[in-house]
DNA sequence: ACCTGAACACCGTTCAAGT
DNA sequence: ACCTGAACACCGTTCAAGT
């Protein structure tokens, strides 16, 4: 009836885009590959998206969702919440080791309108100042998520672009590490009155 | 006498794209701007470099070399491990917001041959495993060498990156997350018999 | 109202021709 | 032996013309 409905989608431009960005990397994703990859010529996604940096930008934010729904979900599995900050980071490194070019995009992006939103970046910390505010107590929760995140970030972002060079067992190290800051954050260093 | 010497060096064409990636980002290292900033023609540099990958990798190993040497030097400044440990953190930070995108080049090449080279990126941790190995001993001292490299890594990534939003006392977190490592590697979950 | 081919500016790279 | 203009393939983006 409508003189020309859409024959693709922002969504299913969107997928497209991340699918070729994770098998062929940020530079095959192209207006064209993506064209090719939803049925259609260049031209017409911009029908649905700005430019290739608002499409990036989508993509972006899919994969923050995503990721942000991995750590939040199941909040009520463990009990102690040594066991669910363990849980956390091991789902945490599982999402990365499973989408590294798009993890990688959430901190890429320098220039601002590209990087992630201020709200995805919000949901993506919730979860963990939650379980450190039962560890260190609520004053201190925001400075231990952020000790937490940044060395979980850090190991993650090492180990996707090949910064573990030298061997040794990376996954006992992973768990080590979990150990070293759970054991610093209920240390001498850091009472409840910090 | 000879028939047309350099007038320009792969050295000069190095810190040229270094010095464009800095101010204006990776997308602006066109081989027409270096060649412009180096007052040549862009064919030209063909001469010198390989292609344009060639001389992105360049500018990473220029990087990761000063970083290096920031971090390895004066190392009998400090007395104890602890103030050592301390010091090259914030030598690492302090470099990182100095150089963010160049920086951010060490990690971000994930395909082979763009990548800083192994020697490289031994000679960065080196300075950190011989600190560490003086705090939880020689067989433990890889471990937690990428324990506090990958939160300095990751924090300083964050930092840059935008990932702290939030607020609050940046530095202050930075300096806290350094006891809680230190605390943590010398804490009940680390034990000399690890 | 969406799709398309053609066109434009730009970039990486090659190469024959200059000196 | 290095430099250059011209050329080629490719990409992002625009737009008039189709249906």
């Amino acid at each position: 009836m409508s003189p020309a409905p859409s024959r693709t989608s922002r969504d299913a431009i969107t997928i497209a885009a991340r699918s070729i960005l994770e098998q062929d990397g940020l530079d095959a994703v192209t207006m064209q590959a993506v064209a090719e990859c939803v049925g259609v010529r260049a031209p017409s996604l911009y029908k649905h998206v700005a430019h290739r940096d608002a499409l990036i930008r989508a993509v972006s934010d899919d994969v923050a969702g995503d990721l942000a729904a991995v750590l939040g979900s199941g909040r009520t599995g463990a009990r102690d919440a040594g066991r669910r900050l363990r849980v956390i980071a091991e789902r945490y490194r599982t999402f990365v080791r499973r989408n590294p070019a798009g993890y990688a995009l959430l901190f890429a992006g320098l220039d601002p309108g590209q990087r992630t939103s201020d709200e995805a970046l919000a949901a993506l910390g919730e979860p963990i100042v939650a379980v450190m505010a039962s560890i260190v107590g609520e004053e201190g929760a925001l400075d231990a998520a952020r000790t937490f995140t940044a060395w979980a970030h850090g190991f993650v972002s090492l180990e996707v672009s090949g910064g573990f060079r030298l061997g040794g067992d990376v996954d006992a190290a992973y768990a080590r590490g979990i150990d070293v800051i759970l054991s610093g954050l209920s240390g001498p260093a850091n009472p409840p009155s910090g």
